[in-house]
DNA sequence: ATTACTGTATCGATCTATTGATACAGTTCT
DNA sequence: AGAACTGTATCAATAGATCGATACAGTAAT
């Protein structure tokens, strides 16, 4: 798995293994019931000490987004995550309008956001299983 | 200036600071122009250090949203951020690329996404004035 | 000159997050 | 049974962020 690591920069090891494997997940390289690389193997692979690799699995899975067999690995998990509809709402609102905050102040307008949304390189995924509960 | 500060919560006192100014400046409700109370003003209201509300506002001066006049107070900047339009399109296109994959993450798919950005309360500002360079 | 207001700088206490060293517990295969 | 692999738990060291106490420096009006 193609993983990269940057020690400089002050984000830490265990966000950044979460990010990337969301991003890999969201992309659909990776896909569900998919193994992770052990915790031990990737820890080797990134020279980390294991309890960073397991941190990160860890909270993968509290975030729906892994799934960890006890003796078996760490596979991708297969749906979406757990959260209430209501909770899931909210939160993606509050992302929106962070972004949007952001986008003005960097002098960008609504319509090249939309148009950043329409292009991303994520547009492939299959839409939301839950447009109308 | 209305602005609330939870000490609870665990995001730092000068960050909430910096968000809601942000906000008040995105959503047009501070003008540019527009005098911001002075530091140890704010900090008497919030009861906080004065070094908090300072660092607060150097943040958002490096971050060009405010502007501060050596004594006679901080001011909303005129401009939008002195970025390179090359680095803001790249940081745009990051933070769209992390909201969306947020997003599918949640189970939402790129038509709600958008719906979202087009009903935001912030949708009223004006277009970036640099929609072709 | 004094007072009252701006923002600035320095130092230190405290707390939290992050990471590492190391030992543990369970399953699977030989 | 034993080896080799899963993930787990505990504890300690370190580094960094956060915030506060306090003193400084400049301008403007009295």
């Amino acid at each position: 798995m193609q993983i990269h690591i940057q020690a400089q920069g002050g984000v830490p090891i265990y966000l950044q293994v979460m990010q990337q494997i969301k991003y890999l997940v969201a992309s659909g390289r990776l896909q569900p019931g998919d193994e992770l690389p052990s915790i031990r193997t990737l820890a080797e692979q990134l020279i980390v000490n294991p309890n960073t690799i397991a941190r990160a699995y860890r909270e993968l899975e509290t975030a729906g987004v892994v799934e960890k067999r006890r003796t078996a690995g760490t596979f991708v998990a297969e749906a979406g995550s757990p959260l209430a509809r209501k909770e899931r709402l909210k939160l993606l609102k509050q992302r929106v309008d962070q972004l949007l905050v952001e986008a003005f102040q960097m002098g960008f307008g609504l319509d090249e956001v939309l148009k950043f949304v329409e292009q991303s390189e994520l547009n492939s995924q299959p839409p939301g299983k839950d447009s109308k509960p």
